[in-house]
Order: structure tokens, then C-alpha cells, then sequence
DNA sequence: GTAGGGTTAG
């Protein structure tokens, strides 16, 4: 740069310091910076913000902060960028400042203040801060609620909400916002509901923000209805609106009608990259592999194939999916794999029962210098699990504590329990719970109901439920699991006892569902469903598939359109509606091409010996992913190990 | 004349 041999004007200043911002000019800018300190001894207030503004780019706060003479407004700006660049060092030193400055008693600048030390989760400060404040407004009450909510402290922001109401601070439309999203997280409806009644009455629903947080609470409380409900209310509906109602369908098992949302939003609107990573993740779930690649096509002509969570996301579409060769692929482009990256493909051949795999994969990953994380030993636990590594398994408890510090929590205890009982150790698996250092948690016995079924324990089994039904009555998984367990000891009468007891506590199962992609586009398949066109179709293949594996010597599968008396075998919430799925895929697709399914609920064994024969009599590659794990079924044999671990030792 | 604090979706 040339020395400047006329006097500069401001405004040149300011434009050469937004050049030098901009080209990341560092050296530049700072001699622009000595030039300006040299000239003059007083800075302007846009001076000094051109300033602030080049050198916070920079990352260089304390020139920042040293470079000017801050009036009220630019201290705010400076606050929040500390909290930007989330320096709380810098921010306390600037606190300190304000204090020094007289600025303690803006109110501006305290909520800015509060603000910074909520994000970076110093509540204390926040805290006293706000407690002395002498005049406080909404927009402190509203720092303090979102701070709690977005720093994993929901019921301190609801808290904090009730307690403004008590002093009579009006809300407005970021506060309804923030303590809707805390009523979000905690799956408080009735606040939640309260809260729309509110919004109603003083028109503070007219926001699309209030209206795009309620369609959030609703789908986080199972109420999606509700949320569509919402969500058509919007005269214009924004991205976020679109997709608060992609991912609450998503959450909700409503993949496909997510997908479908998905479609129509692109007729008006430009996504952006959290709804793709919604739609990505819609896809992963009904195993839409097309349109997902569809998508991954899009994201790399717009450039934003790997940006921030979209190339895990690929990754986690391509593994649910069931093709590890695309996952792999996009594993090894993703040059900035995080822990999350390694977590993906770990969880996939943890799901497909591969600990040999997985913990080769986890040595690669020690080696490649990542750290990992307790989703990591997660993940780990269940390929050892689902394979029987069961020293392993114990061996990789010892090492999360030991080695890498990490606090095993309340599901990793769950999944040490599931390997110890799992491979038949129920009495270790006892033990091992009673020695737990916190009170163990429904998943925790729920594990150990699971082994109980898969070992036919019925005592200990009726002892896990007791547990489980005194903290939560209310998850139709654990009364399925003890109705399982019952029917798979020939226990009819406690079957039937169970069943009436679901009945009067109005609770009832998912309908069994299976989705299946054929020529790009998925189609659902709802167990006992009849209305699909081509329903005589796949009962006529699939009554020909019964006759030869009668033929063949196989115990005949009974047909779950014929199935009358239900409580009589293990199979009684599998509803077989991959049965459909795969009838629907043979139909329609050429031979020899590999039908990929995926369902909701767990496969029975008895669908399981159907789609074996199937593979092998059609010698077609058949996938069914259920809720536990990836089934890849060839020549008659799955990859489960023929039947399954668990199910070879349940014998 | 303009500017600063709290803002929802993964």
C-alpha cells in the first residue's frame, strides 16, 4: 500500500478498512489502523465502528476494543461480538470496562451483556447480572429465557417465564417464541397449549415466528396434527415454517408426507440447508435412496455438498439406506470428518451386527487422532452386543471411563446391560444394575426385559417390568416387549391380561408399516391394508411363495390377512407388512434386482424364515431394516448370522 | 437522516 501523501478523509478510511476486511487484508489493515491512530486523536463513531468491525473479522477483539472510544451503541455491538466469537474472556474484560465507562446502568447493554454470558453457559454471571439490574424489560427477561433454552436448561427458562408473568412484564413475540421452543424440548402441551391461547388473545400469533415455534411444540408433543393444523394458518410461510412442519412430520414417523412438503416448497421457495438436512433425513428413514441421491446431486451443483451438516447426512442416508459402498464413498470425500462422521458408519455395522468390523473401524478412528465420544461407545456397545463380543464389550466400558474420561450415562449402562443379557447372563446383568452409581432409568430394565424375552425368563422378566411400569406407563414399547415375552413361554392368560391392560390405559401399537422404493419413488405398505391397486396382485405371489415353501418342507408362515386368533405366537406386533412390501417389489421390478425395505417395527421370526426362503427361490438380494437392525437376506441365508445372534441363542 | 440488546427450523 502507498503512503498516503494527502490528508485522508474519513470516508476514505472507512471504504479502505472495508477492503481490507473484506480480503481478509490483516497487515493492511492494521497499517490503516496506525496511519488513522498517527492522524487523529479522535474517532469518529463510524470510524471506529469500521474499525471494530475489520478488526472482529479478524478475530482480534482486544484491537477491537483498544481502537475506538466507545459510546453506548458500539459497546453493545462489541459485546455481542465477543459473544459471536464466543471469547468470554474478551467479553469479561469489556464488562469490566463497562463497569469502569458508567455504562453499568444502560439497559441495552446489560441485556447484551446477559446475553453474552448465557451463550457461553455462565448463568451465574447472567444471573447476577439480571437480579441487578434496576430497571429491566422484556428484551432482558427474553435473554434469560432463550439463554436457559438454548443452553440445555428448558425448565429454568420456563421457570424464568413464569416468573416475568408474575411481575407483569408483557410478553412479545421472541419471548412467546423462546418458551414455546423450552415447552418444545420439555413436551410441556399444556403450557404449550396455554401459550397458544395467549398468542391468540393478544394477536402476538399473527408473528410467523409464534407460529412456526407452535408447530415445532406440537410435533415435539406427538401432536402433529395440530401443527399442520398451524402450519396452513400461515399466510406466508417462511423456510423455517416449511421446515419446522418437514422435520415435525420427520419426527413423528411421517417421513413420507414430509417428503412430500418437501416437494412443494420447492415450488415456491429456495431451501436452504437445514431443510435439507431434514429432507435428507426424511429419506434415510423410508430408505428413499433415489430421491436422496437426487438431492445429493442438487446440494453438490449449488456447492454446498459439504457444508456443515450436509455430508453427514448423506453419509447417514447412504448407511440407513443400506448401501455401505455409497456411504463409504462419501466417508472418504468428506475431507473434515468430525467424531459425528465416524459415529454414522460406526452405528451402521453396528446395526448390521458387525463388531469384528466396528471395532476395527474404532481403532482406525483412535489412529487417525479422533476423539470419541460417548455416541461412539455407544454405537460400540451395540456391535458387541448384536455379535456377542461380550469381553469386548466390557473391555470398551473400561476404556471410555479410564482411558478417554468419559461419565458412562444412563444408556450406556442400558447397553451393557443388553450385552451381558443378550448373551445370556441375566444373573451378571442383574448384578450389574443393582451396582449402578444412579437409579436406573425404564431403558435400563427395559434391556434387561429384552433378555429376559430372548431367554425366556419370565420371573426375572415380570420383576423388569414391575420396575419399568412404576416410572413409565405410558411407552406401548415395554408392554410389547412383556406381551413377547409371555407369548414366547406359551403364556396365553398373561398375554391376554397385558393386552386388556393396554386396552384400559388406552394406550395402542403403531400400525406395522413397511416402505419400499421402486422405479425412484417410495411406496408405504400399512400391515392388513387392502386398498393398495394391486393388492390381489401381491397376495396371489405371495400365496405362490406359501405353496412352495410347503412344498419345499418349510413350516408354513401363517398369512396375516387370514390372522384370526392373534395372541398366539411371538410374532403378535410384527403385523408382516413387509410381507407386502416385498410382493409389491417382485411385481414390479425386474428379476435379479435387489429389493431394499424398510419397516417400524421389528421383523417376527417367522417373517424372517419367509423372506430367507424368498431370496433364495427369487435369487434376489432382499434388505428389510427394521428398528433393530439391517437383515440382508441372499442364497436363503441373512446376514444376521442365518437367524440371528440373539435368536440362535434363544433356541 | 442511519446505527446497538432478546428471534423460531437440523
Amino acid at each position: 500500500m502507498e503512503e498516503f501523501r494527502v490528508p485522508v478523509e474519513e470516508e476514505t478510511y472507512i471504504s479502505l478498512l472495508k477492503v481490507c476486511e473484506w480480503n481478509r487484508a490483516t497487515q493492511e489493515g492494521t497499517r490503516v489502523y496506525s496511519r488513522i491512530s498517527k492522524s487523529t486523536t479522535h474517532l469518529s463513531i463510524r470510524l471506529g465502528n469500521a474499525l471494530l468491525s475489520m478488526f472482529v473479522r479478524f478475530g482480534n477483539l482486544l484491537d477491537a476494543c483498544l481502537s475506538i472510544d466507545p459510546d453506548l451503541m458500539t459497546m453493545t455491538s462489541v459485546i455481542s461480538a465477543s459473544e459471536l466469537l464466543g471469547d468470554e474472556k474478551f467479553g469479561r474484560g469489556v464488562h469490566g470496562y463497562v463497569i469502569k465507562a458508567e455504562f453499568g446502568i444502560d439497559v441495552s447493554v446489560n441485556n447484551s451483556l446477559i446475553q453474552m454470558y448465557s451463550s457461553v453457559g455462565n448463568f451465574e454471571e447472567a444471573e447476577k447480572l439480571f437480579c441487578r439490574m434496576g430497571s429491566k424489560d422484556v428484551v432482558s427477561w427474553t435473554a434469560m429465557i432463550s439463554g436457559y433454552e438454548k443452553n440445555g436448561l428448558p425448565d429454568k427458562a420456563v421457570e424464568t417465564y413464569n416468573q416475568m408473568e408474575f411481575e407483569g412484564v408483557t410478553p412479545d413475540e421472541i419471548t412467546i417464541a423462546s418458551v414455546l421452543s423450552a415447552c418444545a424440548s420439555l413436551g410441556l402441551l399444556d403450557t404449550g397449549i396455554k401459550l397458544h391461547e395467549l398468542s391468540n388473545k393478544t394477536r402476538l400469533i399473527e408473528y410467523t415466528i409464534v407460529r412456526n415455534t407452535l408447530i415445532e411444540m406440537y410435533s415435539k408433543c406427538r401432536l402433529v396434527d395440530k401443527a399442520l393444523e398451524v402450519f396452513k394458518q400461515i399466510p406466508e410461510k417462511n423456510v423455517i415454517s416449511w421446515t419446522s412442519i418437514i422435520s415435525g412430520l420427520r419426527i413423528n414417523n411421517r417421513s413420507l408426507e414430509a417428503l412430500k412438503f418437501f416437494r412443494q416448497m420447492k415450488l415456491s421457495l429456495k431451501p436452504n440447508l437445514v431443510t435439507l438436512v431434514a429432507a435428507l433425513s426424511a429419506c434415510a428413514r423410508v430408505g428413499a435412496l433415489t430421491y436422496g441421491k437426487e438431492i445429493h446431486a442438487h446440494v453438490l451443483r449449488s456447492g454446498l455438498g459439504f457444508e456443515e451438516f450436509i455430508p453427514n447426512s448423506l453419509l447417514d442416508l447412504y448407511v440407513r439406506c443400506g448401501r455401505m459402498d455409497y456411504a463409504w464413498v462419501q466417508f472418504n470425500a468428506h475431507k473434515e470428518k468430525d467424531v459425528s462422521s465416524w459415529n454414522i458408519i460406526l452405528t451402521g455395522y453396528a446395526e448390521r451386527g458387525d463388531g469384528k468390523l466396528a471395532s476395527d473401524l474404532f481403532q482406525r478412528m483412535i489412529d487417525e487422532g479422533v476423539n470419541p465420544d460417548e455416541i461412539t461407545f455407544i454405537a460400540l456397545f451395540c456391535a458387541c452386543s448384536k455379535s456377542g463380543m461380550v469381553d469386548e464389550g466390557l473391555e470398551y466400558f473400561n476404556v471410555m471411563k479410564n482411558r478417554y474420561s468419559i461419565t458412562p450415562n444412563l444408556k450406556h449402562y442400558a447397553c451393557i446391560v443388553d450385552l451381558l443379557g443378550r448373551a445370556g447372563f441375566l444373573q451378571e446383568a442383574v448384578e450389574f444394575i443393582e451396582k449402578m452409581p444412579m437409579k436406573p432409568d425404564p431403558a435400563v430394565w427395559g434391556a434387561l426385559l429384552n433378555s429376559c424375552r430372548i431367554h425366556k425368563q419370565v420371573e426375572l422378566g415380570e420383576l423388569a417390568a414391575k420396575c419399568i411400569f412404576e416410572m413409565d406407563s405410558e411407552s406401548v414399547g415395554y408392554y410389547v416387549l412383556l406381551c413377547n415375552l409371555y407369548s414366547d413361554s406359551g403364556k396365553w392368560y398373561e398375554v391376554a391380561r397385558v393386552r386388556k391392560m393396554m386396552n384400559e390405559r388406552g394406550l395402542t401399537v403403531d400400525p406395522g408399516c413397511s416402505w419400499v422404493e421402486v422405479k425412484g419413488s417410495v411406496h408405504a405398505f400399512l400391515s392388513g391394508d387392502e386398498s393398495h391397486p394391486q393388492t390381489t396382485e401381491i397376495n396371489a405371489v405371495l400365496e405362490g411363495l406359501d405353496e412352495r415353501m410347503k412344498t419345499a418342507g418349510f413350516e408354513i408362515p401363517r398369512n396375516s390377512l387370514a390372522d384370526k386368533v392373534e395372541a398366539s405366537k411371538a410374532d403378535i406386533f410384527c403385523g408382516h407388512s413387509e410381507r407386502l412390501a416385498i410382493g409389491f417389489a417382485l411385481i414390479n421390478t425386474v428379476p435379479g434386482m435387489p429389493v431394499r425395505v424398510t419397516k417400524n417395527l421389528y421383523m417376527c421370526g417367522d417373517c424372517h424364515n419367509m423372506v430367507k426362503f424368498i431370496s433364495k427361490v427369487v435369487r434376489r438380494e432382499i434388505t428389510v431394516r427394521d428398528t433393530e437392525q439391517f437383515h440382508h437376506f441372499k442364497y436363503g441365508i441373512c446376514s444376521c448370522g442365518d437367524e440371528g445372534y440373539w435368536r440362535r441363542l434363544s433356541k
